[in-house]
DNA sequence: CATTGTGAACTTATTCACAGCC
DNA sequence: GGCTGTGAATAAGTTCACAATG
């Protein structure tokens, strides 16, 4: 993830027992809850009927304490002396990331990038349903990508309102995002996942994050650069 | 960014003042160097020749010490009084991270997202050149797409050898990433910008950045998910 | 006089370590 | 014996606040 929300606010001290989430979870938590729910995918496939927080961990590169005091903080999911039930604890991420039910998104901007995106399969086995993608070049507008109709940008509010779609892509270039993101959130969505390579200013109670492609890469490209002057230079 | 690097090593203390990085940087600092970064392209753009760790910050959401302290894990970039100069700035954390040069990549996957990779421009525009793309799709085979010649994956260490090829983009199946990673590390690359939705396993040496689709949009519904749940029920 | 760089204070996150449980 | 959940201890990260500076 790139964590692309401002500083989280204070916290209010709520807490019930079950898959309810408290308000002020670090982004960090939910970063690896969503890491846990891939591995947990992964141990399934593999035909395995529990797990721990020890094995997890490990294949995460994260301490079993760790595992344990990140689902801590929405519940007891865990049998001591037994460990996880790997279809429970699925079921127990799903709800918190609110991934148990189906979501209604759309793409706007259907440059390469979008195009990618309208043919991920990732998005479809995790719920994630895509209703309409919006674009403004006219040859594509009419058309269909992948299943999903293409549409004229100007009608935006109104799609998004009669399919009540609550999420959007954005993956138009970085100098028309900020508008594209007001549109958005003018016809309501209650989040956007942002491709372009701007920082999106949005009223609070629309949350995003941003996937900046050049910038993972840095990550890269500094670890590697630094390995480099330590040895050589 | 998705942090997906295991826990860091203990701290090494050296120290010299400019543009060296010290070994133990936290993640979250990297990434928000890269923040910084492309928001300094956007002030040039928009005309400034100069900047304050203050309006850096509130552009990006973060306090003004914030900056200052990140920045100041590298050396003394500023001009107290005056603030940053943006192209001063700008070349030093570009050294930082490592893209004051050309990197030469690869990228092993020529499906839906790793076409649009390969005609991404913001990795151009980085520095970042991607000089051979793999596959073992035959009709792809010996194309070029966007100016890239689509090799056999058979030829990925030959090619990667001969090109001086420094990073790898993983833009395969879940269970094709691991083997293909592997020989990316056997061909000699020094890190990894991973699409599949699985955990690397990297030699140490090895840098790796994950970038998971679907676990980006949850960060998204764990948020708006949070606020229906406060709100409604 | 606006702004940096930085110790000191504070806050948040991680790990330890162990009681309780299967 | 192996494992969870958690308070206490430790470590890491952030903000404060101010002396130093062009």
């Amino acid at each position: 993830m790139s964590p692309d929300q401002p500083n989280p606010s204070k916290p209010e001290p709520s807490r019930s027992d079950h898959a309810v989430a408290p308000s002020a979870v670090p982004a960090a938590v939910v970063n690896r809850l969503s890491l846990y729910l891939r591995e947990l995918h992964h141990l399934i496939s593999d035909g395995n009927e529990t797990t721990s927080s020890g094995q997890l961990g490990r294949r995460l590169g994260f301490t079993d304490a760790q595992v344990r005091k990140d689902l801590a903080h929405f519940g007891h999911f865990g049998h001591p002396g037994v460990g996880y039930r790997c279809d429970e604890l699925v079921a127990a991420i799903r709800k918190i990331l609110g991934t148990d039910r189906e979501w209604r998104v759309v793409l706007v901007g259907v440059g390469n990038l979008g195009r990618a995106l309208l043919g991920y399969r990732g998005f479809r086995s995790q719920g994630f349903r895509l209703v309409a993608a919006f674009d403004t070049d006219s040859p594509k507008i009419g058309t269909e990508i992948e299943g999903v109709p293409i549409h004229h940008l100007s009608q935006l509010n109104e799609i998004v309102t009669q399919e009540k779609v609550e999420l959007g892509l954005v993956a138009v270039p970085a100098s028309d995002a900020q508008v594209v993101a007001d549109q958005l959130v003018a016809a309501g969505v209650g989040g956007i996942l942002n491709f372009a390579p701007v920082t999106l200013n949005l009223p609070v109670g629309v949350s995003k994050v941003g996937v900046d492609l050049a910038r993972e890469l840095e990550q890269v490209t500094f670890a590697v650069a630094n390995r480099l002057r330590e040895s050589e230079g």
